[in-house]
DNA sequence: AGGCGTATATTCGTGCACGGATATATAAAT
DNA sequence: ATTTATATATCCGTGCACGAATATACGCCT
């Protein structure tokens, strides 16, 4: 039942929902995605976006529908989904709502090798951090509100409160993180230790534990 | 001050740190990678190991120190961190954790687009994660208590922390969506609307808040 | 002594992502 | 009337990511 991997392009996805709504050219994608605010959840490169045509072409799951011209502009190819097209879009989507994927945030490797900074450094960055979240969140919280009281659907803004959800939770972590470490912890002793004799100090924590104290 | 763009790849800030500790060959930054459990946070593939190092390489942030042969295993190459590699590294830690990153979650893409899915298809998907986020976290949490139980310094196990707080927030927003709902929320009648008419219930949509009801 | 799974260690080819170049049309500004 | 900026629309080259291939060594079972 589960066949070929999906495209590992995510703008691939979002190129066969709009063919899913109506045949149209690929600048014109762009241009709805960027309408409906969908460039924040779904990265966009027009680069990418005609790339990605090519491939969804090669697999079938979409077509060229017609070539138009307007004047001296360049062409412009319509395309349109194909059934094949229309399932991929489908199964795709039962997918990634269905199972959480495994993916690597940028903050959390950072994190991963927070001891190579030392603990003061560390605690200034953290603290600045804390206050662009704390800045993204409210301004996030304000679009929402302001929204929803126009009465547009919630349906179309899920994945803005879930962009929220997660910063929220970013911004308890953090702050967390910082009372801890101004209260001592890590134990600030060992991390110091760390900047002393790097290597001495990595071998005594990594060989007391038995290397692999997960699990 | 701010000089050329990091390398887009997170592992080649591993590596920098693993040499900050002391040199070493490719092979044995990728064992001591699995051994500490950060593969967890930083994707490791042996194929993108060793294409790092050549960038690392070429930037002049690490440099070859010996070649050595074992008998007549395929020889070794031991690397040693540069001066200019330890302010990459430091440089590179600093913008990862005071600033942010934009980064692109494969469920939010799929949140964007999940009028594409009938509303009781989505809300059976809905329940299938949220099952998979609660055994995830139950495992994530019983891992940590346990490691901490054996008095493992936590400053070696934030990034895990981290992971569960946002793995939570997740739970818990996904469970009040499900809420939602069931509760008619979407509206429901408008959600099934876009797959008996998908295009003009679409237009509808965006036609009545000006296209871009955000900002 | 022979075979087989696993650890050691690296290289290579393919395919994808994206910045930047290209070229024309239209609107605004001087 | 002419420059300037912005929108329309696509293409291409470079560089990076990763799966798969390669090759040797070692421990274990029979």
């Amino acid at each position: 039942m589960t066949s070929r991997p999906h495209p590992s392009n995510p703008l691939a996805l979002a190129v066969l929902a709009l063919l899913f709504e109506r045949p149209m050219h690929p600048y014109e994608m762009g241009v709805i995605l960027k309408q409906r605010h969908k460039e924040e959840s779904i990265k966009l490169r027009y680069g990418s976006l005609y790339t990605v045509i090519e491939l969804l072409l090669a697999r079938g799951f979409i077509a060229a529908r017609e070539t138009a011209r307007d004047g001296k502009r360049p062409e412009r190819t319509i395309y349109e989904i194909t059934p094949a097209g229309r399932d991929e879009l489908h199964d795709w989507m039962v997918d990634l709502v269905g199972e959480p994927a495994k993916e690597y945030p940028q903050f959390e490797a950072a994190l991963c090798l927070l001891p190579v900074l030392p603990p003061d450094e560390a605690l200034a960055l953290l603290r600045q951090r804390l206050k662009r979240i704390e800045q993204t969140t409210a301004a996030l919280a304000g679009e929402i509100a302001s929204i929803s009281a126009q009465n547009f659907p919630a349906l179309f803004l899920v994945e803005t409160e879930y962009r929220l959800a997660l910063l929220r939770a970013e911004q308890v972590f953090v702050a967390e993180l910082i009372r801890r470490i101004e209260s001592g912890w890590g134990p600030l002793d060992l991390w110091r230790g760390v900047h002393e004799d790097r290597e001495a100090t990595m071998n005594k924590i990594y060989r007391e534990f038995g290397g692999a104290p997960m699990a």
